[in-house]
DNA sequence: CACCGTTTCTGTATCGATTAAGTCTGTATC
DNA sequence: GATACAGACTTAATCGATACAGAAACGGTG
């Protein structure tokens, strides 16, 4: 019997190590942690003693509860972990975060929660963090008000969300517009959107506008009334506009769901991709059929991801890296003014070769 | 006055909700965590209560604490993050750990540590997780010490470490020898290697014998001496063999130090990259050169990644999706016989269009 | 010697919760 | 009518550490 009331295996603790020395165990706790204040042999003393307890150091969990900090933030975002970084834009966004995080020693817990997964909530309720960053997480997302319950700081990036919840991104429509006014200026009139999905993930195809309204995304609705804002200025009516979703947001769906565009009769001469990837798909797709990007099709992208550069794709350059970092120090170091930050970030059109004049 | 020691704000607890309501802290506590142990209207009365008051839930880093489980797992590798998701493998293996973990309500604790960063110590100590997961840690590095003497359940994934530390990966030098023996069978004798770096990162250009032997990344030494094994058998000496660093692993980076393979007098008639970026890398260069691979080169890579798939190219399937469900299955549940688990998965040589036989 | 500022440790309060074991209260069983 | 028992809470003991106010010891000073 060790008299203690859960069967916990004992483990070394400061007290242990504070009783072996014959020291407070606070000055155990010094010896780790403020080394000015206690003498240099006895801290010598004390390490060896834990040596030869077998003592780890002080416990994690304890420090983070008695500090109030639990040295970490928190990313939560509703795709599959390989999703989030199958797509170098999350990837940029991501590395900005990180960085911050790093420079104040902070770790980053993620939390994914993928549609299908089983209760978020737990995932929520039970992370050990300091703030969290939301990243793709629709406006009714269930697990929205649990986090923001929590009363930790928290800033999203998705655009039109509750305006309570500092937000840090772009003007995604503005942004999307320029894409559609580059291709109109270039005299396309026939024009298909490639978007990852509308409604839940895996619907494939054309969209109705009916879809296209009732998507959660607040990101993709902003891009889509971008191009319909630059469609509109030149008579182009928003329902000719094919909207096809890939399904996903990869590479090779986009290639295959290019068929809706591609294959059919009045064939679009330029196509808006509401992200890079997307767009790298239908240049796929373009090239199967030995269609060439900027003389007998355009294709326009948004992110301007690394890879756009090697493919030479005409896209939105918007700053993914920059974004994170500010996401970062924002739950870091929370404002203490009353308003809430809303925080856009400029955007620029970068023209390659994928796009060029409407072939007549 | 509020008589406390420290300066903290004062926040809404289990017992302020307790008191507001009139029962003990235990049966707010069950309320949340064990509903079946109270009466349904007193529960609801208790919530009431919360919410009134502003009360979160528990604190996560107190229950944590209290129940001596930290509800994630460490991720620690010494690339920087965008280097760890650049790679489609990292990204394989990472979703796998994600996958176990996310079964188990567990988070992901990412813990960056590039060379050049400040004090990894900190990270490691402040780690509020229940295991470790290393990636890409070599042997030396002083992080992993630390993370041994924490005493937590900890699984690594590069190979010949100590023996001491369960170890899940593949064979990697017999299954670099799948991929050279293939070459060799194809009558290839004029080889090189493309690698991502031998001693620190950034250093490129061809390596010598010796900053081979010195690489601190035993996962890197383990498939060049599975290259060495299969051209030995032929004759083919491994001084001959040009071992050329990429610098980082990147398809921009391998494309560019492709020229120290391609544009020499006595060009390699046959290169293998220790991995699938790299050997994207190289198939680029090759196409600004007009090479066509499998014809007048040929190209072999490692991992087998989606991408792999596009570019037809010869590689090595390893399960990485596998292993980082077996890495988190591991820290999650630690088995408990005496002996250290040290698991290989198995490989398997993908032959698909980038090689051919030798050109005479 | 009284007074002072340091340096070095100790004592106590606290962080915010979980849990095994105990206390009551009624109800069912024999 | 005594005993067992389930239901609904409460008690008390932790979990493992850190913060802050003091206290003892010490050398230097006028």
């Amino acid at each position: 019997m060790d008299g203690r009331v859960d069967g916990r295996a004992k483990r070394a603790t400061l007290q242990t190590v504070a009783d072996e020395v014959g020291v407070s165990r606070t000055t155990v706790s010094n010896a780790y942690g403020r080394p000015d204040q206690l003498n240099k042999a006895l801290r010598e003393r004390i390490f060896e003693a834990a040596r030869r307890l077998g003592y780890p150091g002080p416990d994690a969990t304890a420090r983070s509860l008695r500090r109030g900090r639990a040295g970490a933030i928190g990313l939560v975002f509703t795709e599959t972990l390989s999703y989030a970084f199958a797509d170098p834009y999350s990837v940029g966004f991501l590395r900005g975060v990180a960085e911050v995080a790093e420079e104040s020693g902070t770790g980053l817990l993620l939390i994914p929660m993928p549609p299908g997964s089983g209760d978020p909530e737990t995932a929520v309720r039970n992370a050990v963090v300091d703030g969290f960053c939301l990243y793709c997480v629709p406006g009714g997302h269930p697990a929205k008000e649990l986090i923001r319950a929590r009363g930790l700081p928290l800033v999203t990036t998705d655009e039109t969300d509750d305006p309570s919840i500092p937000y840090v991104g772009i003007d995604e429509r503005g942004s999307a517009r320029m894409a559609a006014e580059h291709i109109v200026r270039l005299g396309h009139r026939r024009v298909a959107v490639m978007v990852d999905h509308v409604s839940g993930p895996g619907t494939t195809g054309p969209a109705t506008l009916d879809e296209q309204r009732a998507s959660d995304c607040a990101d993709l609705r902003g891009r889509l009334a971008g191009y319909r804002d630059a469609l509109d200025e030149v008579g182009v009516a928003w329902e000719s506009v094919r909207v096809v979703a890939a399904g996903r947001n990869s590479r090779t769906a986009a290639a295959s769901q290019s068929a809706h565009i591609l294959d059919v009769a009045e064939r679009p001469t330029a196509v808006l991709a509401i992200g890079d990837v997307l767009a790298l798909g239908v240049l796929d797709a373009c090239e199967q059929r030995g269609l060439v990007p900027g003389r007998d099709i355009s294709v326009v992208g948004f992110d301007d991801v690394p890879e756009a550069e090697r493919a030479r794709l005409t896209t939105v350059r918007q700053p993914m890296g920059e974004k994170g970092r500010m996401a970062g120090r924002l739950v870091l170091e929370p404002p203490r003014e009353e308003k809430v930050p809303r925080i856009k970030l400029p955007t620029e059109l970068v023209v390659r070769t994928t796009t060029g004049p409407a072939p007549r």
